[in-house]
DNA sequence: CTGAAAGCGCTAACAG
DNA sequence: CTGTTAGCGCTTTCAG
């Protein structure tokens, strides 16, 4: 068994009561400069480390922060989790980051564990049809009092932030639109967020466009395995299509490799467009077209309103939302900017 | 200010003591059945959550381990701490996990922090240099008494896990040399593991080749950024190369990408290979010939490794090192298995 | 089987 | 300025 050292020891070794410890090593209140001196000499040789836990106990306040992304293997989600981590370590809070799979049962496993660790406040990264679905998850959380912050998904009483994927969507797809792209498929799902479909939809129909139901697909993961197989059946159904637009840029990877081992050339015979501009969408060949997201804003305005949260009573929150605007980063895989042939061919369709 | 139920309400509510509720929340005493069933009704209708908190207080045990990755935004870290995450949760325990970007001062902190939370253990993964360099994170640490393995360095009286880099990269730079190439470059340096450049000047050295240390670049970080540069530098020197072996993937990339700017093929002129084999390099193009690491493998090494080192008292740890096998990866960037000419070319120089 | 009581290590009044 | 004391919420003897 590990011997800690406590403050009692520090006390003892110093001649002098714990609360003086306690107030040298907390730093706020008066005590003269030598007890200071031998409190601080009795730290430095016992080795002495102030037990958090107990703190903790005391403060009601834990100084942690629960982060829920669906996958911590995932480049996006890897980002943003970096970033909050960092920006609230520099508010004074430690953060634990939890992995859902998009599995319900491990979200609420580890909703659980943040109300019994007593975290002070839980940033939500989750697709929304969870969040919104999951009722008995809701009510577990409403009835902690735990303050929460969603990214994406809005739930009643809930501070939200979110990106504007509707038209970071919309202006995605009228990009190909006015590339002369006409038969354009998309692949996402309410695991990517159902809104960049609709913006999809949106941008299809505001140009009366043929909207083809057999272009969209639904997929259920996020890796470029799904975009893949997804791509591979769209292949096999016969359908055409020109262009495609993918509800994020894993799926897009995974789309161009089927496309690739099909013979379609890209951008030349179908033009492409990813979601999230993650670091490896500009190492990729073809340089991917996507639709950025400022993951260090979204992470910032994400934990400016937890703190904003958590300094107000459990009753009178107001919740909040913010749309961080998004942008569209044109590369080689839609046809701009490599060889203009390719944008005239389109044209002359 | 949340009023949180606590286990006096429970008792009240259920009409027993404190004690008898802790019996049955703990499910391992003696309880009659009416009495258990009181104290869950009433532990429901309270929405009743036992704080971890207070139990971490007592039991000494916070169920809790720290890890230390270089960088949880890059692929091959995310993935390790997914890996390890799940792995520890699975054996009940919370990960914290942080991110220290190479900073010495950083490392410093969240280690402070981790015994701070009276973390059950560490699993540190960090560069070599800095963990056996920082004479006072070494001594804080074993001071601690806190259990800690580590992935890669070895220090002294710590148990460890490490890919077997000196073969891994050997085996990499051999293959090269098979494919007939000779004047090999090598971009790494100590942030990347030093056992992967002796692994490229053995390769040499056991065949007899020329040592050009113009040719060995260092850099003193992991993202493509560097490996770009770093290969600028190279092609301004004017040095003359056939084939490159990069300290990790995200390097190659990098260092691929400027190639191409230079009009130099890949690997039609310079033939490359990576070291980690992240999801990204079998999607990159040309697809990565690199070394895999068996991260998964890794992972439970390392667990396994801290749980046995967390059963042993503090005085009479017996630290174990373990080797954990790589493995050469062969695709296109290296020139086999694309065009058989490539081979030739080399071949007949 | 169940209750009373003693802390875990620390902070925060409350007195000196 | 400094010491004494009462808990924080829970587990765990020790007696019934």
């Amino acid at each position: 068994m590990i011997i800690k050292t406590t403050i009692k020891d520090v006390a003892k070794k110093a001649g002098v009561s714990i609360s003086t410890v306690s107030r040298v090593i907390n730093g706020m209140d008066r005590v003269s400069k030598s007890t200071t001196k031998k409190v601080q000499l009795a730290v430095e040789t016992l080795n002495f480390y102030p037990d958090h836990v107990a703190r903790a106990m005391i403060n009601k306040k834990t100084q942690t922060i629960g982060l829920i992304v669906p996958q911590l293997s995932n480049e996006y989600w890897a980002l943003m989790s970096e970033v909050i981590q960092n920006q609230l370590w520099l508010n004074g809070y430690t953060t634990l980051i939890s992995s859902t799979d998009n599995e319900t049962d491990k979200e609420n496993a580890y909703l659980k564990m943040y109300i019994e660790r007593r975290v002070d406040g839980i940033i939500y990264c989750a697709p929304s049809q969870h969040l919104s679905g999951d009722q008995q998850q809701m009510d577990m959380l409403k009835r902690s009092g735990v303050p929460i912050v969603t990214l994406d998904p809005s739930v009643v009483g809930i501070s939200c932030v979110t990106g504007d994927h509707l038209l970071g969507s919309f202006n995605a797809v009228e990009h190909l639109i006015q590339l002369g792209h006409r038969n354009i498929a998309y692949i996402g799902g309410p695991v990517v967020s159902i809104e960049r479909e609709f913006g999809y939809r949106k941008a299809m129909m505001m140009h009366r466009l043929n909207l083809n139901e057999a272009l969209i697909l639904t997929v259920n993961g996020q890796t470029p395995k799904e975009g893949y197989r997804a791509l591979q059946q769209l292949l096999a159904s016969g359908e055409k299509f020109d262009a495609l637009f993918c509800g994020n840029d894993m799926l897009a990877f995974g789309a161009i490799k089927a496309l690739e081992e099909a013979n379609i050339r890209v951008p030349e015979d179908v033009a492409v467009v990813g979601y999230d501009d993650i670091q490896s969408a500009s190492l990729f060949k073809p340089t991917l077209t996507t639709v950025r997201q400022p993951i260090s804003d979204i992470g910032k305005e994400l934990i400016g309103l937890l703190l904003q949260c958590m300094d107000q009573e459990v009753g009178n929150r107001t919740p909040r939302k913010i749309v961080v605007p998004t942008e569209l980063i044109v590369r080689e895989s839609s046809g701009v900017g490599k060889q203009d042939e390719t944008f005239f061919f389109h044209e002359e369709r």
